[in-house]
DNA sequence: GCAATTACGTA
DNA sequence: CGTACGTAATTGCC
């Protein structure tokens, strides 16, 4: 029992018990996408977690040996030398588990040249002299010399962490029969072929009880030795200085120097952010909220000594007269809350430095508040896009849109999901946002009211503009919140889809999948469902005995492209109708989706997620319109469905052509590849040309089809492996090819190799137009990181300024058109193509407005060139 | 009911 | 062992 009076010291050894876990826990099932095994880690949190909780330390600290070599190697060479290589995949994680620490606030010691077992030595004994209740996890028996009545064992069970036994004296002294600082004695004459020490021949844990219980202590004992008979009396004067050698080594140090002391290792609150990061990107979701109650009483702790978070002050809420008046004579920038209610406007909040206001939006509130809403007076909004949106149903288009803290957020840490204004509130500063509990129908908790919404953004506002690099404002400023604009007015418009094209398509689809299926169950004489990996497995591999494919975490792979390679080695007619049936189901999967889809307009109104990915592009969701599909003949039938609506004459699509490989020209500065794209020639025939050394018009579709995937490949850091495998040739072919090209495009591998290398050095890439994108696994000494991380950050200035192009193009665009009085409208963007609905007689107009800002979005070195297609249907002005 | 896994559509 | 996304179905866990 603990002295509840008492504060308790908690003392860990990382090293031991994460390397139990490693061999407790299946590496298969603790292993995130990246490819980093986290078993150990998981294993060892999951003990602290639970450790922490139990036993409530008020001090902690965890301890790790920095490498196998010590002071004790030095003094007898064979310690420990029996023991196996660490695995790597085991060694890898040590550095992430003390990142997991670091973000919990816990203190992670190490020192060279002594072991974790020294430290929580010196640990133990310093806390047990200063009143604390002592408690040491660790792996290693060494520890139980520890033990006394103030310090108590934590040693895992044989299976894995996560059964803690608790040794006291008084366990001790029942486990092995003597008391706990005799231990290292009976260790010492018996051995530890753990360590590679071996004992007395012949004695075990009874012998060297019995003599220590006869003779008192080790020293009487190993003086009175020539008084021990029998067989084991000779081993032990044969093994005297091995005992003696062992039980020096045995002795954990009491006196290591440490930079702490014990009192230094008071549990601090953690910093909540840094532990969700470190624990997403190890995939650990199941460990966050256990790790958010361990801080939730941390936190209450802390909040003694810490003072209390400013509450929001309540809203007023003047009548709308007073409102505008305020409003229009506020000095600075205005945050701007409005909630949404059936895609209206609901409620109204505003606020500044020292004050907040609101109101109902009503007839009454929407007169007077307009004009300041649609000025250029400067507000600050935490997710605009559906505000926008909502204030344009209600005929308000907002003026001074100067800042976005979501947008913000993301543009500073777009791989982080900080993506409500209370993630950014608990970030920036440090507090939490009142929010009622949606699972209670009256909730305890009051949610904050949209004057005091307004109040966090603006604060959290200030907060992200200092840490906003020039760079990423004027990305900011000058690309998301005009592109922003444009895409609420996308949103709001919608493209018309026939239901009538999409559901007779759907049902025909339905009949031949179920078709399909009956034929293919013939084929295997029994049904299964042709929709479940796992049962396929069995068919594939257990049934019809076809060769093992590609693992996956589960088993073996049965997608498209290891199902075509089985078909080449292995034909058999259920590959083909297996490959059909997903087809034909894919498709209608898709097309239903799409029809629910349409609102009682006749349109689809998808929504682009601004902050939805780490490059800067957009994404597209409920439903996707960024991948209808387009490759194959049916396709064609979807897209189809795609139709100019009522009151406009035809449709336009715009695309850039080859955007990605022009700004590779662009950037590397290539003279092979600026030159391609200034003669007008093929690209892929000009440098299918130049890398087989022949003329343009020799270049063979093989030769041109090779050379094109080589060329959209670098822009992934596509290796000979995978060039291989796409291509179906050769490794040393696809090697080849790849030499040849940089023996011709020499300077685009110069500039992809420096540009990592630069993003190593900085810790981030960036665009043509300021965009970056941090990468810290870059210097990780994992390697799967690092690779994975390389070749992201290849890729990521190269998209991501594809995606700043095309949003200055489609901002301006949506601008002229406005401008000019048009009523044509661009209803979709798919990352290099525009879909615009021309209104009758505009065509012309609006054409050259979308040609002529495509194509000068961006001042490249060579220039960027623009397909554009009409028609009444999607897939007709596609072409 | 939720999360993980697999597969597959797009640029 | 090719970047960036979103959706849907199955399956196993809680």
């Amino acid at each position: 029992m603990t002295d509840s009076a008492k504060p308790t010291l908690l003392v860990v050894d990382g090293h031991s018990l994460a390397y139990r876990a490693f061999f407790a826990l299946p590496v298969d099932n603790f292993t995130t996408k990246d490819g980093q095994h986290t078993n150990g880690i998981y294993g060892f949190l999951a003990m602290l977690i639970n450790l922490i909780k139990a036993e409530k330390p008020t001090h902690l600290a965890v301890a790790f040996d920095t490498s196998r070599e010590s002071f004790r190697t030095r003094e007898y060479s064979d310690y420990k030398a029996n023991r196996s290589e660490t695995p790597s995949e085991f060694k890898g994680q040590i550095p992430l588990l003390q990142d997991c620490l670091a973000a919990m606030s816990i203190q992670v010691l190490q020192k060279p040249d002594f072991e974790a077992d020294d430290i929580l030595a010196t640990l133990a004994t310093q806390g047990a002299a200063q009143g604390y209740n002592v408690l040491v996890c660790s792996g290693d028996r060494d520890t139980i010399q520890l033990v006394t009545d103030d310090v108590t064992l934590l040693y895992p069970n044989v299976q894995g962490v996560s059964q803690l036994k608790r040794y006291d004296t008084d366990a001790v002294i029942e486990r092995y029969g003597v008391r706990p600082e005799q231990y290292p004695d009976i260790a010492a004459l018996v051995g530890e072929t753990s360590d590679n020490l071996p004992g007395v021949p012949k004695v075990g844990e009874k012998t060297a009880v019995k003599w220590l219980t006869q003779f008192g202590s080790l020293d009487a004992l190993l003086d009175g030795a020539d008084g021990v008979t029998g067989v084991v009396g000779n081993n032990l004067r044969e093994h005297i200085d091995a005992v003696r050698r062992n039980r020096t080594l045995n002795r954990l140090l009491t006196d290591v120097e440490l930079p702490v002391t014990v009192t230094d290792l008071e549990v601090q609150p953690m910093d909540a952010q840094a532990v969700r990061d470190i624990f997403a990107r190890l995939e650990f979701k199941s460990l966050i909220p256990r790790v958010a109650e361990l801080a939730g009483i941390e936190q209450q702790m802390a909040a003694v000594t810490s003072a209390a978070a400013m509450l929001a002050p309540v809203a007023v809420e003047p009548s709308p007269s007073d409102l505008a008046a305020w409003l229009d004579e506020a000095s600075g920038e205005v945050a701007v809350t409005v909630t949404v209610d059936g895609g209206l406007p609901h409620r109204v909040g505003f606020s500044t430095a020292d004050a907040s206001a609101e109101a109902t939006w009503n007839a009454e509130v929407a007169a007077s508040l307009t004009p300041w809403l649609s000025s250029d007076a400067p507000k600050v909004f935490s997710d605009a896009k559906s505000q926008v949106k909502a204030l344009r149903r209600a005929g308000v288009v907002l003026g001074g849109l100067t800042f976005d803290i979501i947008v913000a957020g993301w543009l500073m840490r777009p791989s982080f999901p900080d993506k409500t204004l209370a993630h950014l509130v608990d970030r920036y500063l440090d507090e939490k946002l009142p929010e009622a509990d949606p699972t209670q129908l009256v909730p305890e908790t009051e949610g904050a009211t949209p004057g005091q919404l307004s109040w966090y953004t603006l604060r959290v506002a200030a907060k992200v503009r200092e840490e906003l690099a020039p760079s990423v404002a004027s990305v900011l400023h000058d690309i998301e919140l005009p592109t922003l604009q444009a895409l609420a007015d996308m949103e709001l418009a919608g493209v018309a889809v026939s239901h009538a094209k999409l559901s007779g398509f759907s049902s025909e689809l339905a009949e031949r999948a179920d078709a399909i299926a009956q034929d293919a169950y013939a084929t295997i004489g029994r049904e299964v469902n042709l929709g479940s990996p796992k049962q396929l497995q069995e068919v594939l591999f257990e049934e019809l005995l076809l060769p093992k494919t590609r693992k996956t975490k589960t088993g073996y792979s049965t997608d498209a492209a290891v199902l075509a390679d089985l078909q080449e080695s292995n034909p058999h007619p259920f590959l083909d109708q297996l490959l059909q049936h997903r087809e034909a189901t894919k498709l209608r999967q898709i097309i239903e989706s799409l029809d629910t889809a349409i609102g009682p307009d006749g349109r689809v109104h998808t929504t682009y997620v601004q902050t939805g990915s780490q490059t800067g592009r957009l994404s597209s969701t409920d439903p996707n319109l960024q991948n209808i599909p387009v490759r194959t003949d049916e396709s064609k039938r979807i897209r189809e469905a795609f139709e100019v609506g009522d009151g406009y004459e035809t449709l336009l699509t715009a695309d850039y052509s080859q955007i990605e490989m022009r700004i590779m020209a662009h950037l590397s500065a290539d003279p092979g590849l600026v030159e391609a794209f200034n003669s007008g020639e093929d690209l892929h025939r000009f440098v299918g040309a130049r890398v087989f050394a022949v003329d343009p018009s020799e270049v063979t579709p093989a030769m041109r089809t090779k050379v094109k995937a080589m060329s959209y490949g670098l822009v992934y850091g596509l290796s000979a492996f995978g060039l291989s495998k796409q291509l179906r040739i050769e490794q040393s072919e696809a090697k080849q090819l790849m030499m040849e090209y940089f023996a011709r495009f020499g300077a685009v591998r110069d500039y992809l190799r420096s540009s990592v290398e630069q993003a190593r050095i900085d810790g981030y890439t960036e665009t043509i137009f300021g965009r970056r994108r941090p990468f810290p696994d870059l210097t990780s000494p994992n390697r799967v990181l690092r690779e994975n991380a390389e070749r992201a950050a290849l890729n990521a200035p190269i998209q991501g300024s594809a995606a700043d192009i095309m949003k200055i193009a489609l901002f301006h665009i949506h601008h002229d058109f406005a401008a000019e009085n048009l009523r044509s409208r661009v209803l979709m963007q798919i990352h290099d193509e525009l879909v615009v609905e021309i209104a009758p007689g505009e065509w012309d107009a609006a054409e050259k407005i979308v040609r002529e800002r495509m194509g000068d979005a961006a001042d490249l070195t060579v220039p960027l060139d623009v397909q554009i297609g009409r028609g009444s249907d999607w897939n007709i002005a596609g072409h």
